[in-house]
DNA sequence: CTGAAAGCGCTAACAC
DNA sequence: GTGTTAGCGCTTTCAG
């Protein structure tokens, strides 16, 4: 039918493409939308006989809610963004998968955010944030001042994780950097070496700079001093960890033991040496962190403090709920234990 | 003030804390919410003076537009779904990369969505595109059946990149998998192995297959037989690359070469190898596919397909943003590009 | 237990 | 160049 007129045809045609709204559903099942509202929200309010009317219309009609009427009704997007300073890190991978299975298994979705270490980005996301497109919102770079993070956790939900900073008032899980630092450098000085090296993450982090404090403290602490020609601050990549210890190599200055802020630049650091013809360990003993998966496989097994990433994201998310929910806005601190590896490339095993 | 009426200092503060509406912007400026609103979305429109009062007045009350409402009233939220069958996956986490980067050249965001190879989890994504919370969708995994996919495409803007399915009119970004698995076996076969063992990626998928489909022409052409015994599934994971390579080495079957259907599986092997006491590329020559960053670090370096993760990504964004624009469906197909890059594992360096 | 109706905050067609 | 106004599709009082 219609076919004698191409401009009803084409009407009927929109009229099936057309999305299917509450009103149709409503229609069919003979309610209001109300009505079919609350089979959605809350179906206990319902009377059984009209609930399943409006569920088969539903079923039939193919009926999809919009999601965004919904939102912008009750003002809630049940959304949180997640900001990633290197989505390309492991570590930050398996922090957003805990994030993301503790959020899914609570209704709500997550958005990535990856800054790349630009700190212009980070302060974009803030406004994804502001204009109410997600709930809340979980930092794992912190370079943003601090001003301006205290002035954003008095009006949302914020949580900071992996990485943190003293003097912002956030909802922060982390680990103890320093105390990690002490553990991993402490673990070759008992090996007996006298010249630990150091290759750090980028000390515009809090996160590298105490594992740094620690690296410091455990040789003091020891009695040694501490030797600034030992120290080279790294990027966390591959490439730094390489070229660092290059130039550790080419100072002629001895050192028999390195720590690596993590396990990504321990590697590099070991095909250095390996380049160099310095045998790991037997020439170099080496520590790194986070216990990334290639870290076992490597050769040399890489020794290194493992650091819990799935339940770092998993309690960030639980934490980011809990605010969310409050009407006070939350400070707690979480912190997680880390624990020493050890493998082969320090030596300890033989 | 205020301070003698506990009531009314609430109600200053609400007024305060509440947020601030486009009305508010345009009493201030002495306009109307549409010229705010063009001021915002075609600034060209509107008289400079005026646009110069409206924008002033944005800035006075620190006005941020409320974007759900935007979205509702466009019908569009320029925002984009991402399924990733494994987030931790760092071929996964490049291709995101390069999907990122060109989405938000163009003013998309990007929303992860991670299936764990979880099929029903596939299924809910696509609610998701269904309840047009986001634009268009990207998928990194197709395992839903080709009605289900068929059905969508015709209604929805969808990619598939990396993976792909034959029956499925949608819009594809791959390499030559066939194409690629010839180049890595023939490379072994003419270093002289005649016994070349494969590991394969999980054959529930079209890429795996397909590397698997290539292994064997290459052996076909080269007039040796394909032998079963040499070959297993994986599961792209360093423990599967492992296991199987223990499996392969059980057997007592001589092979002398193996192709790992991707790097991490090769990294596994190749520590399988050691465990074993076989020496490689020595005893064993290894090739694996992906080109990761590890590969080139490991010890040995991996002989592997390089493909362009990243490029896939953009690309596979830019068909997205067409497919959106357009009216018509696309389903243009590109193919990218690998090549082989000769490594130690296969023993062709000394 | 259900319906009517008032918005959520914004955009865009139409009028001036 | 600017204002008026009618929605976008849904939820949620308030009545009945």
């Amino acid at each position: 039918m219609y076919t004698e007129c191409n401009r009803l045809q084409i009407k009927v045609r929109r009229e099936e493409d057309t999305i299917v709204k509450m009103i149709d559903v409503a229609q069919l099942a003979n309610v209001s939308t109300a009505t079919v509202s609350r089979v959605l929200q809350n179906p206990e309010e319902v009377k059984e006989e009209t609930r399943k009317r409006v569920l088969s219309s539903i079923k039939q009609l193919n009926y999809q809610p919009n999601v965004l009427a919904r939102h912008l009704r009750k003002n809630k997007t049940n959304t949180i963004l997640v900001v990633v300073p290197n989505i390309l890190n492991t570590v930050f991978s398996h922090i957003v998968g805990g994030i993301e299975h503790t959020a899914s298994k609570n209704n709500f979705r997550v958005i990535l955010g990856n800054s790349n270490k630009d700190i212009n980005k980070e302060y974009d996301f803030l406004n994804v944030l502001k204009q109410r497109q997600v709930d809340g919102m979980i930092l794992l770079s912190a370079q943003m001042d601090s001003d301006t993070l205290n002035e954003l956790v008095k009006e949302y939900s914020v949580v900071i994780a992996s990485e943190y900073k003293e003097s912002v008032n956030a909802a922060m899980v982390t680990i103890d950097n320093i105390k990690s630092g002490i553990m991993a450098t402490r673990h070759l000085l008992r090996l007996g070496h006298k010249q630990v090296a150091h290759i750090s993450g980028p000390l515009s982090n809090y996160l590298s700079k105490d594992r740094f404090k620690g690296y410091k403290q455990a040789i003091i602490q020891q009695g040694l001093e501490v030797d600034s020609d030992l120290i080279k601050e790294g990027a966390f990549t591959l490439e730094s960890g390489f070229d660092q210890t290059i130039a550790l190599l080419n100072s002629n200055k001895p050192f028999s033991a390195l720590f690596a802020a993590n396990d990504v630049m321990a590697i590099g650091a070991i095909k250095a040496a390996k380049v160099y013809g310095v045998r790991v360990p037997e020439d170099l003993a080496v520590v790194g962190f986070d216990n990334i998966g290639f870290s076992s496989v490597f050769d040399p097994g890489i020794t290194t403090i493992a650091q819990p990433m799935t339940e770092m994201g998993n309690k960030a998310m639980e934490l980011l709920l809990k605010s969310m929910k409050g009407t006070e806005y939350r400070k707690e601190r979480i912190m997680l234990q880390t624990n020493l590896i050890i493998r082969e490339s320090c030596g300890a095993k033989k």
